[in-house]
DNA sequence: GCGAGATTGTACCGATCGGTACAGATAGTC
DNA sequence: GACTATCTGTACCGATCGGTACAATCTCGC
């Protein structure tokens, strides 16, 4: 029933949706059958390794997303303003301006870090060391470069907490805002 | 054997500490006895709502402690800088320099968050108010200092995050001095 | 030192946890 | 249409979950 690679993507989609809601340890086997629509059968089928295969799978899925529309156009561009805009705009539309959480955060607050240490700091450093790249083209040192690369991380991971705790997105949405001007100033 | 209110004190103390090890959900009532030293016949007999209810007043503890030791000296406060500088000092002190997680921001992340939402966003509610307030003081207008004391909590709050994710305290060090210069700026 | 109330350890409850075993259904190939 | 490999529903596993019941113990005023 299964087409491989196309199904696969949209079980992991799915699968993330239910880590993003009820985090690593709250997604039971129950909630994550309900949420993609396999029984256990076919879920140990598709990953013998259980949760925690689900869940390294997601995270990998995850961080091709970024790789793939966020680090590389980061990388590759020329002109700053241009590509930190970009940045923010996907930003803000992966985390559906501050109504999606993110997993990889959320991993890293929760019990199951350890499990996870690699993929989580793997994922941070990587944008992190795109965007200083980008921001030590725009003029900046590296030292510079590097802290507001960190503050931008940063401030994204804070609106999204802030915005879900006062279960207000415009949180989010001005915090983004602000963030570019902050990363292209002078 | 336990003196009421000191003891219980004590008790709350180590119940936070692994909530915010495991979270809410992930917070067994066996890692619960194992942290506390107390058998289920204790913990029932304190706190007859269960779970919930040591959270909840786990959850007013931190309330009260920043009400005490961050909300009110915002209040008082007559020299802005001062006060924010106490401000940051304190908020350094209560994470240890981001070695401490935030149970509030990690609630508000997880499955529980509706039970304690309310809780929870007054804990930030009330915080913004009162750095807003000192900030108007300080001759901000009153959307600046809206907007900038919101800065402030997510700042905190991603500092957390990111800190632990890259397991480097140094993050939350540095996210806290440039905050002090972000709030202190004209 | 005795009686009352507070405190505690232990046995137990049904539910659910993550995971396994495996027979049967379902495909794709010739 | 039969053979094979892939897939899947179901029954079941031991462990643990949060919570309850209650008898035994302790503490303290008297």
């Amino acid at each position: 029933m299964l087409k491989k690679g196309v199904e696969r993507r949209e079980v992991l989609r799915a699968l993330g949706e239910v880590f993003r809601a009820h985090g690593y340890e709250g997604a039971s086997l129950s909630l994550i059958t309900e949420a993609t629509g396999l029984g256990k059968g076919s879920l140990y089928h598709l990953f013998p390794g259980g949760k925690e295969q689900m869940a390294t799978e997601v995270l990998a899925d995850i961080d091709a997303w970024f790789e793939l529309n966020i680090y590389a156009p980061l990388r590759d561009a020329d002109d700053p303003a241009r590509a930190i805009a970009a940045m923010i705009a996907g930003v803000d539309q992966y985390f559906r301006s501050g109504d999606r959480v993110c997993l990889v955060g959320m991993v890293a607050l929760g019990a199951a870090r350890d499990t996870f240490a690699a993929s989580v700091d793997d994922y941070f450093a990587r944008w992190q060391v795109a965007l200083a790249q980008l921001l030590r083209r725009s003029g900046l040192n590296r030292s510079q470069a590097q802290r507001r690369a960190e503050d931008a991380l940063l401030t994204i991971q804070g609106a999204l907490v802030l915005a879900r705790a006062r279960n207000d997105s415009g949180v989010f949405r001005r915090a983004l805002t602000e963030l570019a001007k902050r990363l292209l100033a002078p």
